[in-house]
RNA sequence: GUCCCCAUCGUCUAGGCCGGUCUAGGACGUCAGCCUUUCACGCUGAAAACAGGGGUUCGAAUCCCCUUGGGGACGCCA
């Protein structure tokens, strides 16, 4: 079997979101299955719309992801194209260059072949004047398109020119995609598209087919929108005598209005999803899953990357668009920090305690991490549950301490009894706390949830923490009693 | 205006190619309950879908056609 090779092939023009890594993703996971290569292309032939920074974002989020490029830009081609770049890496590979605008050559020579076959021709048709044709088809509801008026004028090639494909009358096209099946034309998708523009740069037509052929790509993987020009292609293949690559157009991902994933969606380019504590294995194990499944009745939805990679095939992923459901990418983000070793959830959490700007007390965290590891969703949920243990002082709201039969005096009674029992206690242990506090709830005849909600309010200033034993475990015996002590003073101070 | 793609619970999907085993399975979310020191986790259960209409067939979620709905393309953007 040919040996699989798969691109990704994103223009610099702006922040990629997620719809476009899932399909670098499902580009690399297929390369990864048949243990071919997966390669990066910059396409950048729109000189205009080009956004410094892009190509180093689109890095970062490779990876972060996890996802390893087998060819692409050399260094020194990445920094032709950002040369703020600093830390471009050195990818290379046998077919390079891998950034379009170095390789303007082949596509003339491209442009060239077509002409001279009759496939294509010289066009200097004015922008006013396909503006005004344009304006014209519009107001009679007409097919769109160019008119075809330097056809057969034999324009100069020392003329400003673009290149034309010559779109037959007729046309009866029909490819295999990998996902769609059997698509077939047989009326025109457009009108002598461009190839070539003015200033020398191709367009994505030719320049998609050009660099898939020389670059040996053997699944052409894109997004649905490129459906409609797949028969202009087949027909630039075959005018040219190359050997396709076979299609795969993957369906959109769209947002929570059905509508194709945009910036307006929100949380859409990677780096939001890792400031918002989603996990790269979670967002990279969901992001798969949206489109693609492993079918054949397998209900298991946690696949590691060598899962993926094992099942992952282009016969299950889907035909329809779907949405990206960020309610199940957040379970599942929790699945993952669950599934983390103590050590690494311990690691992992910390950057957003600090950047929360609490002075983390390594001690206490690693103590109380274990408690909130399985009350997390996102990682920076984990500040609000545990920067008790980090704050010098702490807010109370007290009315919250005065239901299910506590009043002001049984409050004070309640924590006055745990200062002397605490005081006394001979090893500042979660088993030692949790006896004394069980004791002196029978002792008090109180039941035992409300009564730890005392304490509970009084030494963490919340309704809601991490069991309590451990919380006060970890706070440790002076700040808990210190704690206790002002609690009784401002209990003191409430009006019955 | 022309062309193309798509269509199973609210969402992601299994099943469809090889019609019967589908009174349509799973997951997220929702609701109820259990567990329980709060909150979670975990567990149990519930509501929830084959867009509509025609065919073909003994039998259709599965095959065919039409309708409807949604998406996309028609640029010297990708």
């Amino acid at each position: 079997m040919k040996e699989v090779r798969t691109r990704f092939a994103p223009s610099p023009t702006g922040f990629l979101h997620i719809g476009g890594f899932r399909t670098a993703i499902y580009s690399w996971l297929l390369a990864r299955h048949y243990g071919g290569s997966f390669i990066l292309r910059i396409e950048d032939t729109d000189q205009s719309r080009k956004v410094e920074g892009a190509v180093k974002y689109i890095l970062e989020g490779f990876e972060w992801l996890g996802i390893d490029i087998d060819e692409g830009p050399s260094r020194e081609e990445l920094l032709k194209v950002e040369p703020d770049f600093e830390d471009a890496p050195d990818i290379g590979g046998d077919y390079g260059p891998y950034v379009q605008s170095l390789r303007l050559e082949l596509y003339q020579q491209a442009a060239d072949k077509l002409i001279a076959s009759g496939h294509a021709f010289r066009c200097d048709c004015t922008p006013e004047m396909l503006q005004a044709e344009r304006e014209k088809q519009l107001a009679n509801k007409e097919f769109v398109g160019y008119g075809g008026r330097c056809r057969d004028r034999n324009v100069p090639a020392d003329k400003p020119h673009v290149v034309r494909f010559r779109m037959p009358d007729e046309i009866n096209v029909s490819i295999e995609d990998a996902v769609k099946g059997r698509v077939s034309w047989d009326s025109l998708p457009m009108r002598d598209p461009v190839l070539l523009k003015s200033d020398g740069f191709p367009t994505y037509h030719l320049a998609v087919v050009v660099d898939d052929y020389n670059m040996r790509i053997s699944h052409s993987m894109r997004a649905d929108e490129w459906l409609p020009s797949a028969p202009l292609h087949v027909m630039l293949y075959q005018a040219l005598g190359w050997e396709m690559p076979v299609f795969a157009h993957l369906p959109n991902v769209l947002g929570k209005d059905g509508k194709k994933l945009s910036k307006r969606h929100g949380a859409t380019s990677w780096s939001v999803f890792r400031d918002q504590g989603y996990l790269p294995e979670a967002l990279l194990n969901y992001t798969a899953l949206v489109g693609w499944s492993p079918g054949e009745g397998e209900e298991q939805e946690i696949f590691s990357r060598e899962e993926l990679i094992k099942r992952f095939s282009l016969e299950h992923v889907n035909r329809a668009g779907a949405v990206f459901d960020y309610d199940k990418l957040t379970w599942m983000n929790g699945v993952y920090i669950r599934n983390l070793s103590m050590q690494e959830f311990v690691k992992r959490g910390r950057p957003f305690l600090e950047k929360a700007g609490l002075k983390v007390n390594q001690e206490r965290w690693h103590m109380i991490a274990p408690h909130v590891q399985e009350r997390v969703k996102l990682l920076p949920e984990i500040v609000e549950k545990v920067d008790f243990l980090f704050k010098d002082k702490i807010e109370r709201d007290l009315s919250k301490m005065f239901k299910k039969g506590i009043d002001r005096d049984i409050a004070i009674r309640i924590i006055d009894e745990a200062i002397i029992g605490l005081s006394d206690l001979k090893s500042w242990s979660r088993e030692e706390i949790e006896k004394l506090l069980r004791d002196l709830a029978v002792r008090l005849e109180l039941k035992p949830g409300p009564m730890f909600g005392v304490i509970r309010i009084a030494v963490t200033g919340k309704m809601v923490t991490p069991p309590l034993f451990e919380s006060l475990e970890a706070l440790g015996r002076g700040d808990t009693l210190r704690r206790l002590e002002e609690a009784r003073e401002l209990v003191k101070q409430c009006v019955a």
